[in-house]
DNA sequence: GATTTAAGTTGTAATGAGTTCAATATTGTA
DNA sequence: TACAATATTGAACTCATTACAACTTAAATC
């Protein structure tokens, strides 16, 4: 379930990140957990592994990832802000039921945007909401936000 | 520059919302100010109509015509919510130098995503992030974040 | 190995958008 | 006018994020 360490520890200094157990754990813990991490779920997800994992350390180490290009924000919704280590580019789908979040395949080069010719486009996004699957099947039920 | 109040009033009743002296005003500024303000925004934009308008008021108001479906949330980066008159599926732009955003057409319909079959989607979302036009134009400039 | 220097980490305090809530004001209706 | 229902207001609160200063670690030099 792990990735190698030293891997990782290479890619870091690729980007000219400076490979810290702290960083390390970070940086593997979204690899390994493609669920589109909140900091809160990094900061006690590492807990066992880092007991005194400081959130200034993680909220330090996404932006440098995500100054990379290393990790993408996501902001499906606001008031929370994910993390994600996908850097093929694909869309965000958040159901209203249960709040999960399921990632989908998407093309963005084919999105025809018009009037942003001229403009140098560094990031796309896309996300969708609605109600999943699962949640469609089970319609009689209560309605639980989040 | 100013919408009809008779027009938005109505407009408000089809939708079971009861057209209040602010409910009305705060309607007719996002509508009129296509920049997609923020609350703080919309605030201040009101300030010499409305002098004791709360805040609270317009966090209300927008919340209801969203849920109406008058107004869309625009969610382009964390920690700035903006509101959108337009209905019509269109995606955003924000330039990371000027900070300003763009409106672009869309053909929300053709994007082709993968792996959502069975899903009921309610709402699409596309914002792309990047340089617009002028400030590539002046590219020797110094670097003013938002 | 000891010393110096730079960089990273930590926890506390500050910030600021958004929410809650009780008191007040407004509106519609009899 | 009186009543009931709804809307507005502002202060207090919450909570994610940021700022900052003290501390720790790691690397570099002697």
């Amino acid at each position: 379930m792990d990735i190698d360490a030293n891997t990782l520890s290479e890619l870091l200094k690729k980007h000219g990140i400076k490979p810290s157990q702290q960083r390390l754990q970070i940086l593997s813990f979204i690899i390994s957990n493609p669920c589109h991490p909140t900091i809160d779920q990094i900061h006690s997800g590492l807990h066992h592994a880092l007991p005194t994992l400081s959130r200034t350390t993680i909220y330090n180490a996404v932006r440098i990832f995500v100054e990379a290009g290393l990790v993408q924000e996501v902001t499906i919704e606001n008031n929370e802000v994910r993390y994600d280590a996908r850097t093929e580019r694909h869309g965000h789908f958040k159901c209203k039921k249960c709040g999960k979040i399921y990632d989908f395949n998407i093309c963005m080069e084919n999105i025809p945007a018009e009037g942003l010719s001229d403009f140098q486009i560094d990031t796309k996004n896309v996300y969708f909401t609605g109600i999943c699957k699962d949640c469609l099947k089970n319609t009689s039920q209560e309605y639980r936000n989040k």
